[in-house]
DNA sequence: TCCTAGCCTTTACC
DNA sequence: AGGTAAAGGCTAG
């Protein structure tokens, strides 16, 4: 398929936003639902095996106006260092189930040990599938994680985060919640709703907002986007809130919601690409 | 409303 | 080699 806009494959698949995706040789693997399959980029071109085209589209973002995008949140020069150097990263559209468990194991880990623990629970509680001569996993349903035991999830490495994964897979089975449906609903009120599952706070809904239920506006803040706030945009806070955040660590609810209200009040309808790109420029460039 | 301690495991770095 | 801190927070009190 020739690209008719800009788009980074790699960018996008390094970003943070997604764990599952390998890279064996020229190929990226992955598993979206039920389906597993391969794409490559060779410049202006994408090859892909395993989904049709409008799949391909519509998962790595591919109709968002990337150019109108990036021209919407490039407000100032430091965050137009970050929009060239990444330029092409997309904000890929996840699977709102898979994305929400993921971010909840993804509290005080690294990457590499949040990639170890879902492809564990892939391959224990997931179906197997044949591809290219390998054997893949898909991510577990919410009734296959709500019938897994507490020990059976920790051997997967979740320690205290087996329990809520548990308890979110059993709400949402139990209750028949459809996540997607949280698209049809305004930001705010869909993270109302998120954060009332067991171990989805303010930054794991905003993630789960942003990587799957299309909300551009969503402004995770984790340790990344509040260091990057301090350094640059701290002109825009108040100078109180500013001297209590870089005594501390961890944000209160309160500090979490003024700094991501700043995010959306000054980066736009679009914060949320605003965030991608200058969380990945602090991670990669400092 | 804000703050603190505790939760578990893996990785990176000394 | 073995120890220790840090790693993309949330909950209860």
């Amino acid at each position: 398929m020739h690209l008719e806009a800009s788009f980074d494959l790699d960018f996008s698949l390094c970003c943070g936003q997604v764990f599952r995706w390998k890279k064996i040789g020229e190929w990226w693997y992955g598993v979206v639902g039920a389906k597993v399959f391969k794409i490559q980029q060779v410049d202006d071109d994408l090859y892909f095996q395993g989904v049709g085209e409008a799949f391909v589209k519509n998962y790595f973002g591919l109709n968002d106006d990337l150019k109108q995008i990036s021209s919407s949140v490039d407000k100032d020069a430091y965050i137009r260092k970050a929009l060239r150097r990444f330029e092409g990263l997309r904000i890929v559209r996840q699977d709102p189930w898979e994305c929400l468990i993921s971010f909840i194991c993804a509290t005080c880990k690294n990457i590499a040990a949040i990639e170890l623990m879902l492809r564990k629970l892939s391959s224990s509680f997931g179906e197997k599938k044949r591809f290219d001569e390998m054997d893949f996993y898909t991510f577990p349903s919410p009734e296959k994680l709500a019938s897994a035991t507490i020990a059976g999830l920790k051997e997967c490495g979740l320690g205290y985060r087996a329990k809520y994964v548990q308890a979110t897979a059993k709400k949402i089975f139990e209750e028949k919640i459809e996540l997607e449906t949280f698209k049809n609903r305004p930001y705010l009120e869909a993270r109302r709703l998120l954060v009332e599952f067991p171990g989805v706070g303010l930054k794991v809904a905003d993630c789960a907002l942003l990587f799957s239920l299309e909300k551009m506006e969503s402004f995770p803040v984790d340790v990344w986007v509040k260091r990057v706030v301090l350094n640059h945009y701290a002109d825009h806070l108040p100078g109180v809130l500013v001297k209590k955040l870089s005594t501390r660590d961890s944000l209160s609810s309160g500090e979490y919601k003024k700094i991501n209200d700043f995010g959306r009040n000054y980066f736009g309808p679009y914060a949320g690409y605003a965030q991608e790109y200058l969380y990945h420029y602090e991670r990669t460039e400092h």
